[in-house]
DNA sequence: ATGAAAGCGCTAACAT
DNA sequence: ATGTTAGCGCTTTCAT
């Protein structure tokens, strides 16, 4: 058998074979203008098109309409967890239930322009990203391209987007804040030096550093990367530090650095409070069970309706739509 | 401020900025034909496009050019874990130095055919896939579209596609094979119940099988939820059950399971053996150590790099390219 | 009840 | 060295 490159199937050779024009066939398949066409003709159309093996061409479709129906986001998100996937699944459905695509978008770069322009490229309905990523530079390219809703996850307002509020460094200061009601005074951070992570972190830092202010702890921000030998080097270097609790700044890293420290002969809780982020199920399944910061968002399903709302009324007002609330849920590792 | 939507700027907008053609505007920005145009006038446009914050379109250029630089892979694979996600960055990153960009599809359906539709209609240059989700109709209906590259992550050969072999009843076979050498005769094998596993721990559970045939253990699927109820619930019948060892699907549930089964009062590996599946960091942090199933897989640069040739080169025959190596790692829960 | 035709934004073959 | 133009596949207004 050899590989030849199919014949593309376009819509004017659905119309040919059933016998009618292209506009009669897009009436058909999108079943827009109901009872414009015979019952009779409409089969004869599906049915060509099914003998045929007619799939629409999207960009056609959409550089017609003028949009797409493709809402897209980071893939970066994806990777943060599986209550994020579990979440995203939940997105996807609905989004799907009104008629559009979630693709998660794999680029990463340094800059946000140059990122924002590659989603731009694409001219989604909606994007929705991590309001770090987004200057101000980068939401007006975004605009100007037409992407209708640029959807910010942020943790403040960004000026000319909708924004989902996700108090990040809130994390970090109620992290800080519990460790130091338990009477801790030398607190580490984790810095985690996976890429894409940096944002977050240092806006988890920022509320750790806040809290400490007000309680008068002391707080050191300590590089991890995501491998058992970085831990247990600055698991040995914990013995001459002073520190006597740490911010794992997620759940994957908490639990990393738990284990190193134990390994190292030192007691969690007695000689280290940890306290983890994110809520993960792995944190209840940790020796001590693991201390965390669970954040309480709006469903997928109900970000679904929003976005479709949004992208359905354009001429809405920009602002912050939605607070993600963060709750510390204690266990016994602090 | 009212929101205004935005005028759409096109190339045709740089180029009257610019007191050029369209053709030169394209020349320019695509940086075709090098020398063709002076460097004055490149300057010329490129000062329009920026002024102008002109972003290109990209369902217009790939309706032009026939194919999208799209490529293409379901959203599902993301989930898997940290590991496999630390490998579709570095496979975007290949990608995007070959100029293509990364897209992580959300869509679920319980039909390949419906989904494989939904892929088609973005006319990717290339889409990867789970080859459990395809179907022969599934392939006819890609390639049918035009898709050039069809990319199957699959068990064995996929008919008019590229296969890359990763053998998930291998995995199944491994640690039922481990285990009957250890002496353990009644063996379950964890049945994730989330949705999108379904496939592949059917294939672990095959493999699991065929090797309790060949060393005459006795195996039992066990159905589980990712939760910690489930799981108590799967452990606290475990006392009348006799099973001496388990399959934990992978790594995530495999911990579950442990933890349960810990709570439960038995021991592991004393009363029960466990294998996970994946080897993720997390496998190295339990106490006890889980003894896993690695799978070597090529690195996503070479994929990267292996999906390049094949879209330049149409004429490549469909067949086999890769397997993946399937490895147990002993470590103390067995 | 159906068809003809314009045009979305872009690129490349062909002019000049 | 630059411009003109056809056409990718689709939808939708307007005509029949």
């Amino acid at each position: 058998m050899t590989t030849m490159s199919a014949p593309r199937v376009t819509s004017a050779d659905v119309a040919r074979a059933a016998g009618v024009s292209r506009a009669t066939v897009s009436f058909v398949l999108n079943d827009t203008e109901p009872g414009r066409v015979s019952e009779t003709t409409r089969q004869r159309v599906r049915d060509a098109a099914a003998r045929l093996g007619y799939v629409s061409h999207a960009a056609a479709r959409s550089l017609r309409a003028g949009r797409s129906n493709l809402v897209l986001m980071p893939a970066t998100q994806a990777a943060i967890g599986r209550l994020v996937s579990d979440w995203l699944d939940d997105l996807q459905q609905g989004l799907h239930r009104h008629g559009y695509t979630l693709v998660l978008h794999g680029g990463h770069d340094s800059d946000p322009v140059d990122l924002a322009r590659s989603w731009a490229e694409l001219r989604p309905a909606a994007v929705a990203v991590p309001g770090m990523q987004l200057t101000p530079a980068a939401v007006d390219l975004l605009r100007n391209a037409g992407v209708g809703v640029v959807l910010a996850l942020s943790p403040e307002a960004v000026p000319g987007a909708y924004t989902v509020i996700f108090r990040h460094d809130e994390a970090g200061r109620l992290a800080v804040e519990h460790l130091a009601q338990r009477g801790r005074r030398r607190i580490a951070v984790v810095m985690p030096q996976e890429r894409g992570l940096d944002l977050y972190a240092g806006q988890r830092l920022a509320g750790a550093r806040q809290a400490a202010a007000t309680h008068g702890v002391q707080i050191t921000p300590v590089p991890l990367a995501y491998r058992l030998a970085d831990a247990a080097r600055l698991a040995r270097s914990w013995h001459d530090s002073g520190w006597d609790a740490v911010f794992g700044y997620n759940d994957d890293y908490a639990l990393l650095l738990t284990r190193a420290l134990q390994d190292e002969g030192l007691d969690v809780p007695g000689d280290v409070a940890v306290v983890g982020a994110d809520d993960l199920l792995v944190a209840q399944l940790a020796r001590p069970r693991l201390t965390s910061i669970a954040f309480d968002t709006s469903s997928g399903a109900e970000l679904a309706a929003l976005i479709d709302r949004l992208i359905q009324q354009p001429g809405t007002e920009p602002g912050v739509l939605h607070t993600a609330a963060m709750r510390l849920v204690e266990r016994d590792s602090s």
